[in-house]
DNA sequence: TTATTAATCCGAAACGTTTCGGATCGCTTT
DNA sequence: AAAGCGATCCGAAACGTTTCGGATTAATAA
């Protein structure tokens, strides 16, 4: 392995030169500059990283952590997002480190990593509004992002997509078609993008001058297939009028929704409409649904680099009020929203 | 933060001594051990792991690259596994990172990893008969863990089911009530496990007096339901003689079967027989099939412990002729597999 | 008695990097 | 001629740990 030494050996410039030239100081020469780079690519030179977080406290590591139970979501998803994060670090050469532990262990795990000092900073997916993960991190001054804004004033990067915003388009559409009996089946109730999708559902209608009614909502900690399926049966068995449009936190609970109106016998979209939020997940492609499923379009692989980025100028110092980032998801109407007066 | 320095101030104990008395060594006093160790907790005092990188060469960092493509399984696998290996690398200590790269760029992000030199080991899964990133870490003396048994003359030390074994079973059960056509659906055919198989679905049709039928074997790149239903529909559409009884490489091919045997009118145990090699995942519980599947079974996140285990020694430089591990699966018999006689 | 040995302890160097606080030198200003 | 300045460079200390090579003491063996 090469060392600073060796450079600066080999072209008998001191180790301090060297160091400042590698690391883009203005106080060395450019010539010099020059012939040090060059030695470091001859040498094959890498810097130690031990020896640097020895010394600047940075450690070129980031972590998650993820309960084992899986929290809100799939393996499939979870791994998803790993993936994409693992990628974006490395960009920056930062290592990800994946930490998962019992879901009741979650915050000791936390609280082990900060005492060790050993990473440079954590994402935090799903943030929920009051969260002690954040509070204890924030605490200790610990660089962090999250997906999914949080109701706490912590000062800390956030990246989220525009939840309100998206519900209103899919209530939009469905109302401009003359739906009205129409149902929300979502994730669990106590998180943001919950809170914000739910206050845009219920402005929607009220905007459309239609009653809320509490039997067409269903909140599930596990937005799974099974959520879809089981919700949307029970919606249209229960007697009372029946929906005539549902919109789901994913495509998983439409796939749900798809095996539930196959069983009943209801046909999409002349019976019944279906449209979802799209994170876009390689196994349920919403144009493979038939009928092609209508969504708000936010790939989850698209959030790993805003993530990434806004944590790595934390990281690096920057003033936090800058480091907010909020997309906008794309609506896409496909085969499986039509208008409603095809059964009336 | 605090110190050994900080120990060794408020005992006024040298660091050394500290030092030593906290990593086990024999030449300190029972007694003085005891007010270290007391102090050390009083303090909560954790050791920089960049500090002792340093000197000692050990990172406490362990690294997995995976293929953003998934190799020959799926996302859902995979997060098994990185999460088995994630708590049980934290009980030795170590940080699990995680890296994902493009699938032809892996040899090379091993390259980088390696020049770095920040990782203390890696494990390699589903390691191929000859494998570059084997040979690659070996000549660079860098500690790895297989999964896998690997045909390359490398020193490393290897963790592996009883493949040959668990075959040989579940083309006995079947033999022995009866079947003679016995087809066997599974992966890619170049990796150790599938040789070893199909040597032993070989070896005992033989030892029937069963000749081999090139048509009754199907090898798949991805292990799934897809590759299951296809070729259990080609094998029973093709004209000739059916099979009837499957061996599948694991339970997502049986679930292909069995819907295809539905489609099909088959019935399952009544037509066909069906067996399969059960990864234990939670998704794909072999109990919860109708009729309940017939298995040998070896729970993936029972090898994720034994790797570990494997690879810590390693690194902590034992012999590496002692570090093979053969697991067993266990046979269970269940509803799927019947009697020949049955449909004769 | 003296030499050996075992049990404890410790000083100092080393790992590879960054950074503080100058040092040197040639030029420009006064 | 003296002072000041900008451009370059560098010595040494520091980060927290491990470990080599003794040092000290008391008990044991000769």
């Amino acid at each position: 392995m090469t060392t600073l030494k060796d450079i600066s050996r080999k072209l008998s410039i001191s180790v301090t030169t060297v160091s400042r030239a590698l690391n883009g100081y203005s106080d060395v020469n450019e010539e010099t500059r020059k012939r040090i780079h060059q030695a470091a690519v001859e040498l094959n030179y890498r810097p130690n990283q031990f020896a640097r977080k020895l010394v600047t406290g940075r450690s070129g590591l980031a972590a998650m952590v993820l309960p084992d139970d899986f929290g809100i979501t799939t393996r499939e998803i979870w791994f998803e997002i790993l993936a994409g994060l693992s990628v974006e670090f490395a960009k920056h050469d930062i290592d990800f480190v994946l930490k998962v532990s019992p879901t009741d262990q979650i915050i000791n795990t936390y609280q082990r990593l900060i005492e060790r000092n050993a990473m440079d900073g954590f994402v935090i997916i799903a943030a929920l509004p009051k969260d002690e993960r954040v509070s204890l991190l924030a605490r200790n001054d610990v660089p962090l992002v999250l997906h999914g804004r949080s109701e706490q004033v912590v000062e800390c990067p956030v990246f989220d997509i525009n939840n309100y915003e998206l519900m209103l388009q899919s209530m939009q559409h469905l109302l401009e078609i003359g739906h009205k009996r129409i149902a929300f089946i979502g994730g669990p109730a106590n998180h943001g993008f919950m809170i914000d999708r739910t206050r845009a559902y219920r402005s929607a209608l009220a905007s459309g001058g239609i009653p809320f009614n509490p039997d067409y909502i269903a909140c599930g900690e596990r937005m799974t297939e099974e959520l879809g399926m089981v919700n949307s049966i029970r919606m249209c068995r229960s007697g009372g009028e029946e929906p005539t449009a549902f919109v789901c936190a994913n495509t998983m609970i439409a796939k749900g929704i798809y095996s539930a109106m196959q069983v009943l016998g209801r046909n999409i979209p002349e019976d019944v409409s279906v449209v979802a939020h799209d994170d876009a997940l390689p196994e349920y492609r919403a144009v493979d649904f038939r009928p092609a499923l209508t969504v708000t379009r936010a790939p989850l692989r698209d959030s790993s680099r805003p993530l990434v980025d806004l944590l790595v100028r934390r990281i690096r110092g920057e003033a936090v009020e800058s480091l907010t980032e909020i997309q906008e998801a794309e609506f896409i109407v496909r085969a499986s929203t039509s208008s409603f007066k095809s059964i009336a």
